[in-house]
Order: structure tokens, then C-alpha cells, then sequence
DNA sequence: ATCACATAGATAGGGTTTCTATAGATAGGA
DNA sequence: TCCTATCTATAGAAACCCTATCTATGTGAT
């Protein structure tokens, strides 16, 4: 898929608009990138254990249609680092479209 | 640094404006980004030795100022590539771009 | 009732990318 | 002569992301 390290910038973005769990997050994913990112459970999963285990997102269980399901959330040092990311995102991406439309 | 994959792009890309050496690429990138991006050694040749290696890129032995430099050239195989590439690039960005502006 | 599919979560193992660190050589200026 | 900029290169490791595989439950169709 090559996800260029975007991955866990859009998690912690869905996130930030409410808690939820991983297959949800994966799905909404997919669907606001129409279809562009397919967010395999291999990918995902270990995103979210690698950001629960930096303390920006943490974890609980819930009942959801019956299931016991895992929710995550943002922590606050969680919502600190996505201002951080988004910041860094806009910046990597301006900084290549300049060298690409360098040398014209 | 976290290029997140675009190095490869940009070396295409500046080479599709001419034949340059390795030194010299990164000195483009750098300064064409703004200082955002620092090129380290340890991340240009390797990049440059795999490029060939698909056969992206080919090199000759040149002399400038007296010093034998390598000269890295785009092979046609690597104007389609820069091609995909670009289109690939846009792609992610905007397909980010759309995931981080949902859910407003 | 049972079969298929969507939902939900997880890990193993590997490949690619990028990093730091290190090495070596030459040209030009002080 | 010595220092700095130029120029190329590899080793080793860390980070990231992949595919493949596994388990389990709820729901709708037949």
C-alpha cells in the first residue's frame, strides 16, 4: 500500500474527531480517501499498539451490538503530537513540491 | 530526516533536467526545499545504487574540475517511472489530504 | 440449521527505507 | 601545510510497512 508514514498521522486525525475502534477507523479511512488507502488489519493493528505504547492514543473494551470491541482514544499528549504531525505533513509536503517544480 | 519515500521521486525528477552527480543532487534538493530536507550521504548513494539497480538510472565516470565524479543519467525506463511516480504522489497527497480535512 | 460474509482483533516474519557512523580521497584557499 | 569543501561509499541497525495467517462472533440468505 505504501502509506509513507501517513498511517498514523490519519489515525490520530479520526481519532481526534472521537473515539473508536480499529475496524471502524480502518473503514473510515478507506472511505474518505475514496478507496485510495486500503487499510489492511496487518497494518493497522500493530499502528495501534505501536502509538498506545507512546502514550499518544490509549485503550479500553466496550460492548458494541453485543461484541466486546476495543475502543481507542486520544490522549492529550496524543492531540499535542497530531498538531505536531499535521504541521510536519504540510511541511514535508510543500518542501517536495518545491523541488518539483524546481529546475522548470 | 523522514522522507517518507519522496527521495527516489526527487532524485528522478531532478535528473530528468539534465545529468548531474550525486553531491551535486543533494545540494539541489536542499537548497530547492528550503533547507527542509538534508540530504546525508548515507541516504543519497545507497538511494542512487538502487535507482540503477532497477535500471531507472544509469552512471558514467566524468571529469569536473580535474576529479573524477560519477554522473547520474535517467534511462527511458526512468521517464516512465518519474511519470508514475509524480501521478502516485499526487495521489497519496491529495487522498491524505482528503482524510485530514473529513469529519469536520 | 448451516453456510457465507462482514465484522473485529492479533501476530509472525520479512522486505524496504532511512538512519548514524565510519572510511577514504582530492581540490582550493589561508 | 593544513583545513574545509567536495565527492563517493559501505556497515549495521532501527523504523516502517507489507503479506500471510490465525482466531472468533454476528447476521443474512438459503
Amino acid at each position: 500500500m505504501n502509506f509513507r508514514g501517513s498511517l498514523p498521522l490519519m489515525v490520530l486525525y479520526v481519532l481526534s474527531k472521537g473515539s473508536n475502534h480499529g475496524y471502524r477507523i480502518a473503514q473510515h479511512i478507506e472511505s474518505e480517501s475514496d478507496g485510495f488507502f486500503n487499510v489492511k488489519a496487518g497494518t493497522l493493528y500493530p499502528t495501534l499498539h505501536s502509538l498506545e505504547k507512546q502514550g499518544v492514543i490509549d485503550s479500553y473494551k466496550d460492548v458494541e451490538n453485543g461484541r466486546e470491541v476495543r475502543y481507542y482514544r486520544l490522549t492529550s499528549d496524543g492531540k499535542k503530537q497530531l498538531d505536531t504531525s499535521l504541521t510536519e505533513w504540510d511541511g514535508h509536503v510543500s518542501a517536495v513540491n518545491r523541488v518539483l517544480r524546481s529546475l522548470k
